[in-house]
DNA sequence: TTGAAAGCGCTAACAG
DNA sequence: CTGTTAGCGCTTTCAA
């Protein structure tokens, strides 16, 4: 038990553990592991004073060691597209505030809608023996299925809808939403619509249920716009020229989200375009922008927050071997008409 | 080494370990162990043989145990006040790319702007053995400064600057950028201005520079509007609102960051007043929003990425035992004119 | 080039 | 209520 000299480049100092704690206290070091996890288990005279040592000492429990006893780390992980843009950052904010709540933290990893990035991201969280793991999406590689599976962890899958999930499930169709989004535009009245957006899975499902709608009604089919990875606003703003200039039948734009759609309204602000008198503008997420720009925007209403939210509770759950009562969940969508359309 | 039956309530199947792909591949667990950390100390055909097997078994290392034995856990801990708001975004985007191209892992933590918060993250971070830590601002309670002290890791304060820093430093003067752009507007023949902002520290800083700077001219005491946490959009709207309504005479507004001065802007566009003629907006930071909206906001840039790069890298050169040549980094800033002023 | 022994700091299970 | 014992899975000497 003798302590070796001083070496380690990164030159930590020795840090104190239980064992210092405990020796000060005149107590044992499992005593001091009681206090600080099950502190009712404890006579409150010794609780008290490991208490004062502990604070007088400044000692922080190993979290590394204590995760390796114990096989839970209490970290849970999150894969996301991006944090850069606004559009996921609800679905963090829901389950870190959730899972802070609880005891957990949250590790957060960006694939920049790359698979791949996504597989070493779910083995670097394994090897961290995180104790659960939310994903983006429901497309993911054969890998990341395989490993998910081995490792045996709580898996929440987001943003999306599938029949065979990896595990848990919170989402809405992003299929359904594209549809409603296109029977609505057709309702009010325009004809020849466009879809503007990435290539990632969820947009081409609400490209694809829009395009849908509009055939079924017998209307055009839609005019689809790659937009690059990057600046949305700047790509809105791209796009809403291109279809200005390109596509001048075009009399309505749905896209991706509403920073992209955000983009596009401002550059008919510049060129004194009437919205949505030349064309009209629908955006996707309700995000913080969409009822702010001018004009407020028409949007698809979907619980990004709720998401998180919902997400965290499933994890938690089953981290307390309770039953999670509803592992599929269908969080729904609904269109929000504003000033755009 | 019998193991003992599956009884966790994680119910996580029992993980692969050294030991096992060793007894598979017929060599003893360290050098499974060297196959993964140092390939090049082991033969060519032991390494092949291993590698097979780590790749068939679907062998994922306990980062944890490594980590516990080792003293290094690759991961990097930021703390930044929020991640919703796309002013850290970029720095944190930095952070992470520059850190995952050398291994290091982010782990982000958010304050909400409390220095509590902040205390209790740095502790929980610290319980994790982070490799390294960083921080948003240089003004932290005495508790966090101690336990950083004694913790003993490398630790990089940003987005200000200090005399006292806990160790290393990569940001920018915000009392200086405030007073520049108190020069700025006053050059360009403003003389009643507005300051809107939160209350940190750095934010408060920058009015107070401003205001030194008005000050100094022989110019009006500066409004000073605060914002309530929550939608920057919407509180750029609110505020302008107000000084439109209440404070006629102010004939310019500097804002805290862009997305306000954003809300402000569309504010003025919906009522159809004109930017710069009745009001001029400038923000700070120079965020993805700020050339794009109507008009183009005449901004402070700063080097949101690279702080986070600078931050990165300053850490790695720890980590790698190096010195770090500039510990306290002064990154700059500078006034970027659009037409919004 | 490879292996054996000895922990890293903690918790689980059992005993007292 | 408190302590003892035995690992968790890995890396670090040191030896072969």
């Amino acid at each position: 038990m003798k302590r070796k000299p001083e070496t380690s480049s990164t030159a930590q100092a020795r840090a104190i553990t239980k064992e210092d704690v405990a020796r000060a206290a005149g107590v044992s070091h499992i005593t001091v592991s009681r206090v600080i996890n099950t502190p009712e288990k404890v006579s409150p005279e010794t609780r008290t004073k490991v208490e004062s040592f502990i604070a007088s000492m400044g000692y922080i429990p190993n979290l590394l060691a204590g995760g390796l006893a114990s096989r839970r780390t209490r970290i849970v992980a999150a894969i996301v597209p991006t944090i850069s843009h606004s559009i996921f950052a609800e679905t963090v904010r829901g389950l870190s505030e959730e899972l802070s709540r609880h005891g957990y933290q949250l590790l957060l990893g960006q694939t920049g809608y790359s698979e791949d990035a996504e597989t070493a991201l779910v083995e670097a969280f394994i090897g961290r023996r995180v104790d659960g793991l939310v994903l983006t999406g429901v497309q993911h590689t054969a890998r990341t299925r395989q490993r998910l599976k081995a490792a045996g962890i709580p898996v929440v899958e987001t943003w999306d809808l599938t029949k065979r999930p990896i595990d848990m499930l919170a989402g809405f169709d992003n299929h359904d939403a594209g549809r409603a989004m296109g029977d609505y535009l057709y309702g009010k009245g325009y004809r020849r619509m466009a879809f503007v957006g990435g290539e990632d899975p969820r947009g081409m499902a609400r490209f694809a249920g829009m395009r849908e709608a509009l055939l079924a009604h017998g209307a055009a089919e839609p005019v689809h716009l790659k937009v690059p990875m990057g600046s949305f606003l700047h790509a809105g703003r791209e796009s809403v020229a291109r279809l200005l200039d390109h596509h001048a039948e075009v009399d309505a734009a749905f896209f991706s989200n509403d920073v992209i759609a955000a983009g596009a309204a401002m550059e008919c602000a510049r060129r004194g375009v009437a919205v949505p008198g030349r064309i009209a503008l629908a955006g996707f997420a309700n995000l913080e922008i969409a009822p702010e720009v001018l004009p407020a925007l028409t949007t698809v209403q979907i619980s990004a927050h709720q998401i998180g939210l919902t997400a965290a509770d499933m994890l938690l759950a089953r981290f307390s071997g309770r039953a999670v009562e509803q592992p599929v969940c269908d969080l729904g969508y609904s269109i929000l008409e504003r000033e755009s359309t």
